[in-house]
RNA sequence: GGCCUGGUAGCUCAGUUGGUUAGAGCGCUAGCCUGUCACGCUAGAGGUCGAGGGUUCGAGCCCCUUCCGGGUCGCCA
């Protein structure tokens, strides 16, 4: 049974904060048993709160009933113990209070608990689906509220950054019209009208632009974004951004801004010097040394292009694809043959399928004739040319797709990034860079018409606006990315603030006009009175706070996060609602069918 | 939806070619122990081998179906 809490049971401090100062003092502490040792006529209890442990000490000098309970005391139990701080007789170097104990006099059980289902410890090794059914106390582990709580000084950062910057934390409505652009939204039943729907924010960017028409120049929000998505690793439905909005600013100055956060950020949270201006990269560059618009610049390993050596040579492969408008290229990992053996380029050339590719060609030079699965196909002269245009010698590993660029890019910015994994010659540390000039157009192969890469309401670049009916593959957008390491971190954009360009975009995007008014009438009509010139980003705080932690999973720094197929193991959600609320919003689920 | 991968004690895992009664570490319970700190020592409890079906004299292991994780592709304006 527990004791009752009043306040002469409140701490004096933290378990973790007391120090050699403290000694002979007489003090109060709170907490979480981390572990009880019994060692017959002398019991240690480590005392555990989200600053670290305190060890509570009871011995023959400690009163019999007090004793007798330290005795029963097991894991995870919660206490109040006061007594005097001493000097411990045996020092523990391992923890910043290993130098005192605290002599217990007066002890109050304040909660038991059950055997917990997994150890607490930062030693302990739990299973995620163990660990997210049981949160609660997985929470507790030394790691994950190191995680929760760095991920709360980014936040803290982030606010006392942007408020110095005039900025002004502004709420957006979580309650907004469905747009069917884009990802899927998660809905909302309204019970007052029924069959209608409110849709849940994938994120504030037309709340946030109507807000610069208002005038409320500088704008930002640590923003919840919602995407009925599948997940991944650093993907989850619901997710926050440092959302903000700047008027009467230049792509420059969004970005200068977005700088200056993480140069500040860093310095305080992690003491690491962020140099700015970050490195530029346009797409067409990063798609071109990368393959992808998220390079990873931490490690080189650049593509290179074979095209005009093998256009007319005997491997119908790779002449195909160049006569055939496409490309011959490849990335080469030097010193790679002991660890890219012939069945690990198998696994490579599945993967390569798997994205798009055809096949995989290579040369594998481990011998002092390189190993190469077209040579037979090629002259001397031109195997000999491709080897020093590559630049590849004795231990390195070269691997070739052949396909239209939109193909041949992305498959060895994929095979890149897996080799750099493999070979484990990707450095340390934190490497910005911005993406710019991304396309505005994205054709889609299914609807057959032009989609918007970032979203419609982004600024094409000047040069581009002839072009917009005539060649939409070839505009460029006033769109920018930051990346760190291999991570896309933001995104944002200037945006259209003429309101008939507006109209054209979407007309180029293939709306009627019909489909405008009804999506985004209210948007066009409020460009309409006077609008500033405009831009924004939005950051994605739990990557941010994944890559600080140096975690592996969004996982590890969400509180509560969902698992891959979007339910939550601990409270088991999403879950059916009984008839009567159904039909209060009139609203009838369809039998699932039988198997 | 596709592909890869996993599911054995409360937790983390091992389990050979199909062969007797399925193991280890941690945790848990009990006893001993006055300087531990991942305390130590002794003993003990604890199993629907994810589920169902099949092959076989015999299945944790092989086959089929299915459920549940993780990763990834599609998807994510």
């Amino acid at each position: 049974m527990a004791e009752i809490f009043t306040s002469a049971d409140k701490r004096t401090k933290y378990c973790g904060e007391f120090r050699t100062e403290d000694i002979g003092k007489r003090v109060v502490v709170n907490g979480w048993v981390q572990r009880q040792r019994d060692l017959g006529g002398l019991i240690f209890i480590d005392l555990r709160d989200r600053t670290g442990v305190v060890q509570l000490a009871f011995d023959d000098e400690t009163d019999k009933a007090i004793f007798d309970t330290a005795f029963g005391i097991r894991s995870e139990w919660v206490l109040c113990a006061k007594g005097v701080v001493r000097q411990r007789s045996s020092v523990n170097k391992n923890i910043p209070t290993g130098e005192i104990e605290i002599a217990v006099d007066e002890l109050k059980v304040l909660g038991v608990a059950q055997t917990p289902p997994f150890e607490v410890g930062d030693n302990s090794n739990v299973g995620e689906e163990t660990a997210l059914k049981y949160r609660y106390i997985d929470l507790r582990r030394p790691q994950m509220q190191k995680n929760i709580i760095m991920r709360h000084n980014i936040a803290r950062v982030a606010r006392e950054y942007y408020y110095e910057n005039g900025f002004l934390e502004i709420e957006t409505p979580m309650m907004i019209k469905s747009t069917p652009e884009g990802a899927r939204d998660y809905l909302v039943p309204s019970r007052v009208h029924k069959g209608s729907f409110y849709a849940l924010p994938q994120s504030p960017q037309i709340y946030k632009q109507l807000l610069m028409l208002s005038g409320y120049d500088r704008y930002i929000q640590l923003a919840r974004c919602f995407r009925d998505e599948d997940l991944r690793a650093d993907r989850q439905p619901e997710f926050t951004q440092i959302d903000l909005e700047m008027s009467f600013a230049t792509q420059e100055d969004i970005m200068e801004m977005n700088e200056g956060f993480i140069k500040r950020l860093f310095k305080e949270i992690l003491d690491v010097d962020i140099p700015t201006p970050m490195p530029r990269l346009t797409f067409a560059e990063a798609m071109n040394r990368f393959g992808s618009d998220k390079p990873d610049t931490r490690y080189a390993m650049e593509i290179t292009d074979i095209s005009d050596l093998v256009a007319d040579c005997g491997f119908g492969v790779f002449s195909g694809a160049v006569q055939g408008g496409g490309s011959v290229r490849c990335i080469v990992a030097k010193n790679a043959v002991s660890t890219l053996t012939r069945k690990e380029i198998d696994k490579l050339t599945e993967q390569a399928k798997g994205i798009g590719a055809k096949g995989l060609a290579f040369i594998r030079f481990a011998e002092d004739t390189p190993n190469c699965s077209f040579s037979k196909f090629m002259s001397e002269e031109e195997m000999a040319a491709i080897l020093e245009r590559i630049d590849c010698q004795k231990g390195d590993v070269a691997l070739f797709v052949a396909d239209k660029n939109k193909v041949v890019l992305p498959v060895l910015g994929a095979l890149r990034q897996t080799v750099a994994k493999k070979l484990d010659i990707i450095p340390e540390g934190y490497n910005f860079l911005w993406i710019t000039e991304f396309p505005f157009f994205e054709w889609n192969e299914d609807t057959q018409h032009w989609d918007a890469m970032h979203h419609p309401f982004t600024m094409p670049m000047e040069e581009c606006l002839p072009y917009l009916t005539s060649d939409p593959g070839s505009v460029r957008a006033k769109a920018y990315d930051m990346v760190l390491n291999g991570t896309e971190l933001l995104s944002g954009s200037i945006r259209i603030t003429d309101y008939e360009l507006q109209q054209k975009m979407f007309e180029a995007l293939g709306m009627t006009e019909e489909e405008i008014d009804a999506k985004f009438g209210f948007l066009v009509d409020a460009y309409k009175y006077g609008a500033p010139p405009h831009g924004g980003s939005g950051m994605g705080l739990d990557r941010l706070s994944m890559i600080m932690c140096d975690a592996q999973s969004l996982r590890d720094v969400v509180a509560f996060p969902k698992i891959q197929n979007a339910s939550e193991p601990m409270s088991q959600c999403p879950a059916p609602v009984n008839t009567a609320d159904l039909d209060e919003l009139g609203i009838a689920v369809k039998p699932t069918e039988e198997k």
